[in-house]
DNA sequence: TCTGGGGTCCTAGGACCC
DNA sequence: TCTGGGGTCCTAGGACCC
């Protein structure tokens, strides 16, 4: 803790929601929820539109769409639009110093005392998260976000958690136990619904009641880690740094199948497929590991992992498929599996060994897509297929705009961007031959 | 048609080595 | 024929976060 509130936590607002209402006019001031739209999906934001009818993020969608009145928008992600709106709201906070440690798409750390003489008075810091509010909103064409100010990462994200949305709380340096003490425990991070359950066995249920308990009660009840940690952190004690450039230290990637699979020939298609993409952004970023992680949740949730350690490090999709393969037959698939995953950990930078393996996975340098994509590129799928919720699409003689819905042969389009008035809706064949995929919108006239 | 996907960190037991 | 302890690596699972 520091004698100074020098540390400012931001949090964008329901931030998935916020970008689809900024590039669908259409859809502000209305209850939107963003997530998974298959049966099995869940939400990951809700508008506070939504949050008004009891939408919640990692609620299932279906629960989600029990609750909200119809006129809902339940769209899949455009990960593409969030990843361009962080990177502006991250450059601005990199302007305010260059100890800037994001933490996910949304939120992120800044240390303001490493910046250029900033005034960390209370009235200074004040004045700063004002403006850079000011700058994030303009900036992102709407977007908002909540600043918390204190002496600790701890106090910052407490504090931005107090006023959402578009909130600005600075916790003055001294005042933190008034802050913190009336919190229920469930607020400091760390605490969920295990230690939460085990800490209310306890008769524990604010902050206070917490600092109330010896660490060896703390260390019995949740561990030696654990429960040093929350001694600490209840009594405002924290001097975790502002870390920029966090080392990744696994890459995966998972799916949840509409239907539970039993096949093992399309299971292993789908450890090769899921295999590609993991061995891809290992290359990317120049990583490879020496563990093969195979993640299967069963037909009754029953989750287990199998891993392999590999006496050198890869970043080959063949191998990392040919490995997950083998823990899946060993594991085996009876009952039927919900979801596969596969990761790698591990790592390391730079791949020995490989040089010569050959790159029939990595991306294609040319030719890129320049116009249209031509339709003969499109998979066999069933036209509807190709078309998603929230989906940006262009229409050849209609425009821009995005699917609202899809079914029996048809899409539904709404043309209209984030410059636009609400647009009108026109519903097409899902094989229309003038109705492409796009790219995001500009949510700004380009300078 | 309950329960995503991407991660991090911690714990605990066994193997193995010194 | 008994008596160790510490350190590291590997594996599996669980809690937690956004």
């Amino acid at each position: 803790m520091r004698r100074e509130a020098s540390i400012l936590h931001l949090d964008l607002d329901a931030f998935f929601a916020a970008v689809e209402q900024r590039d669908k006019p259409s859809l502000r001031g209305r209850p939107v929820v963003v997530g998974g739209v298959g049966g099995r999906g869940v939400v990951a934001t809700a508008s506070y539109e939504a949050r008004a009818y009891g939408a919640r993020s990692a609620m299932s969608t279906a629960e989600a769409r029990r609750r909200c009145p119809s006129g809902t928008a339940f769209l899949g992600g455009r990960f593409a639009a969030y990843r361009r709106t962080s990177d502006v709201v991250m450059e601005l906070l990199r302007e305010l110093s260059p100890l800037v440690e994001p933490v996910s798409i949304d939120e992120a750390y800044v240390d303001l005392a490493a910046g250029p003489g900033h005034d960390l008075s209370v009235s200074g810091v004040t004045e700063l998260g004002r403006r850079l509010k000011e700058r994030i909103a303009t900036a992102t064409g709407g977007v908002t976000g909540s600043v918390g100010i204190g002496s600790s990462k701890l106090m910052a994200k407490i504090a931005s958690d107090l006023d959402k949305p578009d909130g600005l709380v600075v916790v003055p340096p001294g005042g933190e136990l008034d802050v913190l003490h009336p919190l229920p425990v469930t607020r400091l991070g760390g605490v969920g619904p295990a230690t939460a359950e085990r800490l209310h066995q306890v008769g524990v249920k604010t902050v206070a009641d917490l600092a109330a308990k010896s660490l060896p009660d703390l260390v019995a009840l949740a561990g030696r880690a654990h429960g040093a940690g929350l001694h600490a952190l209840a009594r405002a004690e924290d001097d975790r740094a502002v870390v920029p450039d966090r080392e990744v230290k696994s890459v995966s990637h998972e799916e949840t199948f509409e239907r539970d699979l039993t096949d093992v020939g399309v299971l292993g298609r789908e450890i090769d497929s899921m295999a590609t993409r993991v061995g891809s952004r290992l290359r990317s970023s120049a990583y490879s590991g020496r563990t093969v992680t195979l993640k299967l949740r069963r037909y009754d949730f029953t989750t287990i992992t199998r891993s392999q350690t590999l006496p050198q490090p890869t970043d080959d999709a063949r191998l990392i498929a040919a490995t997950a393969r083998r823990l899946l037959t060993e594991a085996g698939t009876s009952g039927g599996l919900r979801l596969l995953g596969v990761g790698v950990s591990g790592l390391s930078l730079y791949a020995q060994g490989d040089l010569f393996a050959d790159d029939e996975d990595l991306p294609q340098e040319s030719p890129a897509p320049a116009g249209p994509e031509e339709p003969t590129e499109q998979p066999a799928l069933p036209a509807e297929k190709r078309w998603w919720p929230g989906q940006d699409v262009r229409h050849e003689e209609l425009g821009a705009g995005w699917v609202w819905g899809r079914g029996l042969g048809r899409v539904t389009v709404r043309f209209e961007g984030p410059l636009t008035p609400p647009g009108p809706v026109r519903t097409l064949a899902a094989d229309d031959p003038l109705l492409q995929p796009a790219d995001p919108p500009h949510w700004r006239t380009p300078e």
